[in-house]
Parts: C-alpha cells; sequence; structure tokens
DNA sequence: TCTACAGTTTGAAAAATATCGAACTTAAAA
DNA sequence: TTTTAAGTTCGATATTTTTCAAACTGTAGA
C-alpha cells in the first residue's frame, strides 16, 4: 500500500491552492466536494475526460492540500479537508460554495 | 489612447481569479497591492523581471479583475479593485492580507 | 522639436501543464 | 484462482504559459 502524504495546514500555501484551483476541472470538482461532502472519482461531474487524466487532477488537488482521500476496498471517496482549509485559509470554503455548480 | 476593459463584477469567474493568484509573482504583486493600496510598476517587490514579462502578468491579473489603472502622466499606478472584489468574492482580500510578504 | 522615460505589444523560444492510452496495483467478486 | 473493477503511474504528445528582447506608444521635460 502506498504512503500518501498530506501537507500541514502551515506548510499549505496560497499561491499552490490558487494554482489547483485555476483549471476549470479541478475547480468543478473542489465546489463538487464542498456541496456533496464526498464523493468517488466516479462521483464528479466532469464530462469525458480520461480516468488517468482525472487521477492526475485528483494529485495536484491532493498535493495542494485540498482534498484527502478515504480509501474503502477499491473505491478512493475524496472530501474537502475542511477544517484545516478553515484553519488555513478561513473563508475559502465558503468562496467555493457560493459559486454556482 | 487605449480603451481598457475591466470585466463587472459579474462576469468575473473564481476559477480566472484562482488562476491569476496561482502564479507565484502575480499572488506577489497582489498581496503587495492589498497591503499597500496603490503602486506602479516599478514599485512591486519582483525580483529581476523583464518589464515586458511584468506587463504580461499585470494584464492578467487586469484581465482577471483583481485590478484596476489609474493613469497619471507616464506612470500607470495599479490598486485592487476591493469595492468589487468584497461584493463578488468577499472574504478573498482577507486571504490575501493574512499571508505573510 | 528632440530626448528620455514608463509601460505595452509583438514575436519567438523555453518551460510547464493537460491530456491520453497502456501498463500496473489493489481489492472484491465469480 | 481467475476475472473484473477502481484507480494510479508511466511515457508520449499537444497545448498553454512564462519569459525575454525588440519595437512601439504616449507623456513629460530639455
Amino acid at each position: 500500500m502506498k504512503k500518501l502524504t498530506l501537507p500541514a495546514a502551515s506548510d499549505m500555501t496560497l499561491t499552490a491552492v490558487c494554482a489547483a484551483l485555476g483549471d476549470p476541472v479541478r475547480m468543478k470538482i473542489a465546489q463538487c466536494l464542498a456541496h456533496s461532502g464526498e464523493k468517488n472519482c466516479s462521483g464528479f461531474e466532469v464530462d469525458h475526460l480520461s480516468k488517468s487524466t482525472l487521477s492526475h487532477h485528483i494529485k495536484i488537488l491532493r498535493e495542494a492540500g485540498l482534498i484527502q482521500p478515504r480509501i474503502q476496498g477499491k473505491e478512493h471517496f475524496y472530501s474537502l479537508r475542511t477544517e484545516e482549509l478553515d484553519q488555513r485559509f478561513p473563508g475559502l470554503i465558503a468562496l467555493l460554495l457560493a459559486e454556482e455548480v
């Protein structure tokens, strides 16, 4: 099993978070999770992207500190890291929620 | 004289704003303006970038709706569009201010 | 008018990013 | 144990972005 690393709240940078959210696919995923709580890959409402591309976007969101996985069997459920984000970037999740999805 | 367009608050997108802030040079400029109010190009504390590159970054910030120019003689003074940003993305400027510069 | 200055635009090269298919991993089901 | 399903990793390609120098624009001062 792969050990996957999530940055501590103090290690996240606003620049990396913004870069992660600066792509329309990743913004969609983040907003989707902000609204729905938890989803696996097939639950993101992004159209006709290969699974390798989707996996790439998820990795960027994860490495920026925005999302965390919960692995259950063969499924990977993702959710926003609400606690860390509220601590490190208060107001950020509200910005995601305010946008229409 | 060139007519330059700023997007209305309602036309700004969070994705474009995040993409604009997702580059370290532009994040620096935005934070600089958030703290200092108004500066011209030579006032941004970015190291050894050609003026054409700096101009390019300013354009991206402007087109995303983040900054506005005030042209006075040969100088272009830039500032954050605080009213529009507070209306369209409440909490965003606080995020910029919260980061160390 | 001529020159210097602050900044933009253009065109090109280099670097980074997005995308895909194929191969791989892991876990559940047959 | 074999197969299937969910997702990641790898390698390659196409697109985008960053960057610079050179040319240009508009303003102020000599």
